[in-house]
DNA sequence: TTTATTGTTCTCCTTTTGTTCTCTGATTTA
DNA sequence: TAAATCAGAGAACAAAAGGAGAACAATAAA
């Protein structure tokens, strides 16, 4: 998106309208409501849109937005990639994942994909999505994402006492580990997790 | 939906309205009130709709939307709750759910809730969602919905051998199942999951 | 039976749409 | 200054969509 001309921004933002009201203009009508005249002109920047992926075609169906280009609100970002003990790894090309509302929790959200079997224990395997809703604080008993010495991510259940912090593995045979309360930072808290065969 | 004509589209909003009212109308009929003169013309776009599956027809009783056309496309239906060893339990309610297209299988696909902890060593928990594609048969390795004596549902791995269907379960600690194969019918293969918190 | 209705198929036509091409000008970059 | 990039105009063409009208078989109604 950053790499598009002045003009190709304007052409997504006008496509944006159309999409609101449900619409996938023709490359004529496109020109008329751009101020163009030829149709040659537009088609160049629409397939340099398609080959961004910002714009889908096809043939006799008008030209639309990719839910990427759109910020679908029926999407949220990937952002990273998270494994027990490690930093949570960015990911460069920031993909958007279609999150069903039953899923998503009231604040700003977020989809995290997990990597290794570390959270097994909570239904959690290796691939699996995790919807995350961005917050600092958790209720006791929930599940968090919790930053461990500004290093370390897990994912873990919770529970905040008075000169600790305790992360509880779903597993009883694995013991709780106990911090102290400034060296665990809580990232955000899971509310919903999926799942593709 | 997505890939309709204009024309199409303003058909099956025309539809809609005959289906609220409980009518199936002709084509001359439709042709009148879309303002048509040529039975032929309308019926290209009628054959494109039910080839698209969204237009039912039975010879002489005019033109019906389906189900699928009068449902939100993104959500698919809870047909019921499976517990290991039991029946499935049908809802009475028919509720719907919102399915990302990332979790769903290409063909016909419905949810089922989880009850139980039986499918756990799968990463599946009580109360968690599956989506399930309808199908008869699977591969090796696909984790199904098996009805076994037209009794009792499960959720596991099948294996097909020569004489045998073999359902595993994830965890090797506990023995898998073999049964003659006329004995286990496969409803349906595990595409996704999904969970809330 | 006759009559009307319905669904279907066919050919012909117009309009719309997507695409490619060449040419021109402006702006930026090396 | 020369080269590259962006933007646009205009012409031309192929494909697709949309529609008209005629014709015909099957069915339902009179």
């Amino acid at each position: 998106m950053s790499s598009l001309t002045a003009r190709q921004k304007q052409i997504v933002e006008h496509l944006k309208e159309h999409a609101a009201a449900g619409h996938a203009p023709s490359l004529r009508q496109l020109c008329a409501e751009l101020g163009l005249r030829s149709p040659g002109s537009l088609h160049k920047h629409i397939r340099a849109l398609t080959v961004a992926g910002l714009v889908e075609r096809a043939p006799g169906r008008g030209i639309r937005l990719t839910a990427a280009a759109l910020h679908d609100p029926d999407t949220l970002p990937l952002l990273g990639r998270i494994a027990a003990g490690r930093p949570i790894e960015a990911i460069g090309d920031q993909r958007r994942i279609h999150v069903p509302p039953e899923l998503r929790g009231k604040g700003d959200c977020y989809v995290l994909e997990v990597r290794g079997d570390s959270m097994i224990e909570e239904g959690i395997l290796d691939g699996d999505w995790v919807v995350v809703e961005h917050r600092d604080h958790a209720r006791n008993g929930e599940l968090v994402v919790a930053l461990i010495d500004d290093a370390e991510a897990t994912l873990k259940r919770i529970e905040q006492r008075p000169g600790a912090v305790i992360l509880h593995a779903a597993n009883p045979a694995y013991p709780p580990l106990r911090y102290e309360p400034r060296r665990v930072r809580v990232q955000g808290v899971v509310v919903g997790q999926m799942r593709r065969y």
